[in-house]
DNA sequence: CCGCCGATCCTCT
DNA sequence: GAGGATCGGCGGG
């Protein structure tokens, strides 16, 4: 049973400022009800992308065919494909015009754990079946067919349960795995008590000078 | 345990 | 035509 877990966030809860929205989803539980079953997975790592302000953000540049999800309304699933061979989720943000995204990078597996492990069998350790933004996914089963999912609408094959939001002296916050563009920005927020969290790597265009430069 | 590297293809320039 | 919001296997220490 996937029960327990309070109930579905409106949204209202995803049309706040992304950062808010981003901090406030530690906690929380994403649900899908998928054709293997349900598998739900409690977030404990996720990151801001600013929309059209953030150099790091898809839809920095405007909209194209592939981020026209993040220009419409949140609460809506935008998924995109990576490295030839990985899938990555967020939830869109903020006010309606407004492309800003939440990306998902990790949970802990509470409901399907049968099921995720099937869906990644060289994962051995449970607390790792869904670290890492593209384990997250693939849990979960979103992929293309997910990008602009409503999780607030009459459809809920995907949506997110109020969980239990975690505490603030258990978050902490730092730069955006393997984003370059706005390093500094500490927009990546985790819980520190949470083995599923993933390992921070730096953006790959970071080039700090040698010494004597 | 840690760091390197190949896989693989969609998207935008 | 280049590079990417990644992952996991492999080899060395």
């Amino acid at each position: 049973m996937t029960g327990g877990q309070g109930r579905r966030l409106d949204r209202s809860f995803f049309a706040r400022d992304v950062t808010v929205v981003a901090r406030d989803l530690l906690g929380r539980v994403l649900l899908a009800h998928t054709a293997d079953g349900d598998v739900a997975v409690r977030l404990t790592e996720v990151e801001a992308y600013a929309g059209q302000d953030d150099p790091a953000s898809h839809a920095f540049r405007g909209p194209t065919v592939r981020n026209a999800v993040m220009f419409g309304s949140a609460g809506h699933l935008y998924t995109y494909f990576v490295y030839g061979m990985h899938w990555c989720a967020n939830i869109v943000t903020g006010p309606d015009g407004d492309a800003s995204a939440v990306l998902l990078r990790a949970g802990e597996v509470v409901a399907g754990e049968h099921i995720a492990r099937a869906r990644r069998p060289a994962i051995t350790r449970p607390e790792l079946l869904a670290r890492g933004p593209a384990g997250l996914a693939t849990v979960l089963g979103l992929r293309r067919d997910a990008s602009g999912a409503d999780l607030c609408g009459t459809v809920d094959r995907w949506q997110v349960l109020e969980g239990q939001l975690v505490t603030t002296d258990r978050v902490a916050a730092g730069p955006r795995v393997g984003v370059a563009a706005a390093a500094e920005r500490p927009l990546r927020f985790w819980d520190i008590a949470s083995p599923s969290v993933s390992v921070y790597r730096p953006g790959g265009r970071i080039r700090r000078c040698a010494s004597g430069g």
